[in-house]
DNA sequence: GGGGCTCTTTGATCTGCCGCAACAAACGGG
DNA sequence: CCCGTTTGTTGCGGCAGATCAAAGAGCCCC
């Protein structure tokens, strides 16, 4: 698809896979911005007018995308009513959910941090089955902790700690939340939407 | 201007003074999450379709904008051949320091995220004089602790050991740079431009 | 099936920095 | 000029969580 350091001159409709936005820094710690829900565009910085900075890392696996020239964007704007707007409106939940780990982060501990991941995944990648919620995406405690800006250490017992207290179950690279309302007990959360638009 | 609750009906063009954006968590925490410079529009959430959302407080002073209804938006982007690019340069931008300040977070000490976020400040708010670069923007260690995700206390221990090591000096609300070249000795940066434009 | 890999777990130790408390200094209003 | 308020300073525990070390479990591939 693209890489680092290439120059992204296309757009995207992401249809379906998993997709994680990164950064990697000069240390060499990786940390994940956001996932892409299947349904949204992507890769519109550029589209943005958004020169000279760097872009951030793409990893991917068994997706599927559709890919315009960014030349096509202008017409696709003017020719397709709601596509501007949609567009748009993914750009500002993505700034609002950036927001929101910014503040995360500089206040919340490390175990809050961590279920507020969780819970933002959930509505995400979440499928429904007998016993809760099955995260449908391979996701190991490293890169959980890259979103939480912990160590993998600390993810592991707790989500050790979760699985003593039935609120969890994990194997390897797959997480289910058993009882997804208990993740929340106990944490007061800002009166914020969790709904993922198209 | 505009407070907490209020809806936005306004783009704003901001002239000139200071401008903070900034949350408050359930909690009562308050982080700033950027600063407004000079020639940027902001308002823009809600043009962007940005609905539903809480939108962030603003803490102004003695500030001149000019401000138009939403409405008008398209009718802008339509006349005016660049005002549709530069105002997406601007979220671009934004979107992208926020990327910056969340790999901070997640992976820089304090000290190190406090010089991030001075260095951020000195070219958007600084003001060269003899000795160095005044900020031109009245800042208490409260405020700095609540850029950086950590507490005042810690802040006022920093600046006053950087201040015994002669790289800056500062009074009440008032941070002056003097060796702004010794603030990020010994710190790795990423290959990150820092410039503001319009 | 076995070797090598990645991923995970658990215990023990260490440290950055947060929080308390008390004080000092600077401002501003009447 | 005085007094209340806001802002800044410093010392000192305490604790969340990062880090080290080492072993265990599941996976892929030959």
């Amino acid at each position: 698809m693209f890489s680092k350091g290439l120059h992204v001159d296309r757009v995207f409709l992401f249809l379906d896979g998993h997709i994680r936005v990164q950064r990697t820094t000069a240390q060499g710690d990786q940390i994940i911005l956001l996932h892409i829900a299947p349904g949204q565009v992507f890769g519109i910085g550029a589209a943005l007018g958004h020169k000279g900075y760097p872009d951030p890392e793409m990893a991917a696996e068994d997706c599927v995308v559709l890919a315009w020239p960014n030349r096509l964007w202008p017409e696709f704007v003017a020719r397709y009513d709601g596509f501007a707007s949609q567009s748009y409106a993914v750009v500002g939940e993505r700034l609002n959910d950036m927001h929101a780990v910014i503040v995360e982060m500089a206040t919340k501990q490390v175990e809050q941090r961590l279920v507020a991941a969780l819970l933002r995944l959930i509505p995400q990648m979440g499928r429904k089955v007998d016993d809760g919620i099955d995260l449908e995406f391979p996701i190991t405690r490293q890169n959980i902790s890259d979103m939480t800006g912990s160590a993998l250490l600390t993810v592991s017992r707790l989500l050790s700690a979760w699985e003593k207290d039935r609120i969890v179950v994990s194997q390897r690279k797959k997480i289910s939340a058993t009882a997804p309302h208990r993740l929340s007990c106990g944490v007061v959360w800002p009166a914020d939407a969790t709904t993922s638009k198209v």
